[in-house]
DNA sequence: AACTGACTCAACCGCGCATAC
DNA sequence: AGTATGCGCGGTTGAGTCAGT
């Protein structure tokens, strides 16, 4: 931030929303700016911006201060990238309730509803983009939930810190039966106790519930990634289910990717990259690591999505 | 090493809704 | 009832950073 102050503009603009006459900074804040606003915020507790921008001396709008505040200056704000619980906690609550980022930043402690709206819009769109499918449709939601949502969980599970916060929210999700199972055996209720998570098997997708497939091109794309996903875990659908619950049972390990190299699948098999988004691909010719992007991805996914 | 394009993210705007006055 | 204010959201901007050439 050093930088972007060193270089920034001293803008001034006179605001339509404020009723004072007086000049309004805009831009970038600087060091001095934030120590009054903290400061101020310290001395009077937060709240009331416009008013608070005028006694504390800011010639800012309410909202800016507001803004600079909630997603900046608050002192329990975390920095630093998203973990994987909380990738898997924006991905199934964004399912849950849409763009109501506020609503999903509550369940994220210390990230802003702005931080996850640009999580979403930079990496989740990114590859929607790149996927040439619409982020709200079908075939993306399948992805998201039958490959990255996986994915995540056998991370987390891997992991040496269980999230109680993502296996309580996982246990009451209709929509991913098994992150409680994966994310940790037991979670802290509302009232404090320990609350015994109980895996539950999770039903074949709902699109895929209902065959044949037609010709609806999110159909027919949740019919070949279930295709794939069948032969990747090579168990019938009852016993696929386990696949989705990584600490549960070995043959979770198909989503390993060394188990996942290790499968013939027909022209490669897929795990999420390093961040537990992206989309790679293990072909032998190709080496295992290549990364989303890449051509080869784009041609693996018009053949296993259908495209 | 220099250039370039893609990406990230803090910050902004406009709008709509809720609440207080 | 009308106005002011607070707040949340979607969309956008632009400087800095990074990766590829």
């Amino acid at each position: 931030m050093a930088a972007r102050d060193h270089h920034q503009r001293d803008v001034v603009v006179s605001s339509d929303e404020e009723s004072t006459t007086e000049q309004l900074r805009r831009g970038p804040w600087t060091v001095e700016e934030d120590v009054l606003l903290v400061n101020y915020i310290a001395a009077h507790g937060e709240g009331r911006w416009n008013a608070l921008a005028r006694c504390a001396g800011l010639r800012r709008t309410g909202k800016s201060c507001r803004l600079r505040w909630l997603n900046y200056l608050r002192p329990d704000l975390r920095r630093g990238n998203m973990t994987a619980q909380e990738q898997l906690l924006i991905l199934e609550l964004h399912s849950r309730w849409g763009n109501r980022w506020s609503k999903i930043a509550q369940h994220l402690p210390g990230r802003t509803d702005n931080e996850i709206k640009n999580y979403w819009r930079t990496r989740v769109q990114k590859h929607a983009r790149q996927l040439n499918c619409d982020v709200n449709s079908q075939r993306f939601k399948d992805l998201m939930r039958y490959i990255w949502m996986p994915r995540l969980i056998e991370r987390i599970g891997g992991g040496s810190s269980g999230d109680g916060g993502v296996a309580e929210l996982m246990s009451s999700s209709s929509s991913c039966h098994c992150a409680a199972a994966a994310s940790s055996s037991s979670s802290a209720s509302t009232d404090g106790t320990q609350q015994q998570l109980v895996p539950t098997p999770l039903p074949p997708p709902p699109a895929l519930a209902s065959a044949p497939y037609g010709n609806d091109d999110d159909t027919a794309a949740a019919a070949a990634m279930w295709t794939w996903d069948t032969a990747v875990c090579q168990q019938p659908p009852q016993q696929h289910v386990d696949c989705y619950q990584p600490t549960t049972t070995t043959t979770c390990n198909s989503w390993s990717d060394e188990s996942l190299l290790g499968l013939s699948a027909p022209s490669g098999v897929v795990y999420a990259d390093d961040m537990g988004m992206g989309m790679g691909m293990g072909v032998p010719d190709l080496g295992d690591t290549t990364m989303w992007g890449a051509g080869a991805d784009d041609l693996w996914y018009t053949q296993i999505m259908g495209l």
